[in-house]
DNA sequence: TGTACATCAGTGAACGCGCGTTCACTGATGTAC
DNA sequence: TGTACATCAGTGAACGCGCGTTCACTGATGTAC
């Protein structure tokens, strides 16, 4: 304990960064200031040079969350690679199915990305799982695969779809077995109906 | 506090309904032995008679949430009078505006419905919202609204859709200004589309 | 280049709090005879 | 109908804990001259 500097040199980075491990294993409820303190190897009053209370850095690590989900789908969409309808296409269910399996897989984060908080983060998500959704439901009109009226409420139909079922998969919530496969191509087959996807061509 | 008979009657019974209240003003955070104790005007440890530990009781209080959107949904359907397609099409689509409009109502209470416990409760829901959505789906098989081969994934589909609606509108998890009656009248169009309700006719 | 000093970023002890849970107990109830 | 007594459902004090936050402080940094 005694060979670490006496300044931490970015506490305040460090902080969230703990923060959003800690929500990785725990979630929103495994956050508290003592013990990013603890973890971060700093006394709990330190955390107060750079956040006016626990609410604010929670904002942080919250908006932290959201952008490692934007950052997965925004590589699985990388991924797909290839021009013209049918990979604008792949590429954007793969962002929906990004989407999903960053709630499987990191349950405790996806709780975490929306948890609710009193305070704002200080910057705006970068990335921000919106602004993949926008651009990706834009390339769709490009593509002439979205017919331009539907363009205005594409993106809550297609996140009420895919997050409402990725909320099920996470909780549990139904009554029934539901396997990942079968939610996916659910998924991706109800989106398309619902937003029409390809059939005023 | 002295005029309260020694044995309270139905203390079960009463601290659930305690956490229920408390739940719909505060939200699961809000739930808390001792807190249930004071407003059922009993010692906290006479709570451990009922039971084993605070987890069974917010379990309890869960399911009471839930009972509470069911029974929510049922007087909505039962609201709509009728028989034939449209009447059997207006009740599906009243079951899914209730569960909207119970989260917005209550936000808390819509929280804690889902929220996450490790204990199961002692019973099931009843009324349960689950079996409403069957019963709805089975009637629009039956008018003919339906496709058969369509039921199977169709709660999936519906409860995907109105959950994550639901969820958006009490997070704001949006970016963007989503309005009620918008967000009930995409809702309607998308479950529509995507089950391909009254198109196979 | 060297030094005084303001500023910044930590420490550590303390505050008061509410929590879950246990334990020995006591008051009320109801059943057996 | 009356009484002994087992059982049930409460009480209240206590346990240890971890929490958020404050406060007077001190060690390190960097700037002005």
């Amino acid at each position: 304990m005694s060979d670490r500097p006496y300044h931490h040199g970015n506490l305040r980075a460090a902080l969230i960064q703990a923060g959003v491990e800690q929500a990785r294993s725990g979630g929103p409820a495994a956050l508290s200031v003592r013990d990013l303190a603890r973890v971060t190897h700093v006394s709990p009053s330190a955390a107060y040079r750079h956040f006016p209370d626990l609410d604010h850095l929670l904002a942080e690590v919250s908006r932290c969350a959201r952008q490692e989900l934007a950052a997965a789908m925004l590589q699985a969409r990388t991924a797909v690679a290839g021009a013209g309808p049918e990979a604008e296409l792949a590429r954007f269910q793969a962002i929906g199915e990004a989407y999903i399996r960053f709630a499987v897989g990191h349950p405790h984060l996806f709780d975490t990305a929306f948890m609710s908080c009193l305070a704002k983060p200080l910057e705006v998500d970068e990335p921000s799982a919106w602004a993949v959704l926008e651009s990706s439901l834009d390339a769709l009109v490009q593509a002439g695969l979205l017919a331009p009226p539907r363009r205005l409420r594409a993106p809550l139909v297609a996140w009420s779809f895919v997050h409402g079922a990725a909320s099920i998969l996470v909780r549990q919530a139904l009554p029934v077995e539901v396997d990942f496969a079968t939610v996916l191509a659910t998924m991706a087959e109800s989106v398309m109906g619902a937003l029409g996807i390809g059939s005023h061509i």
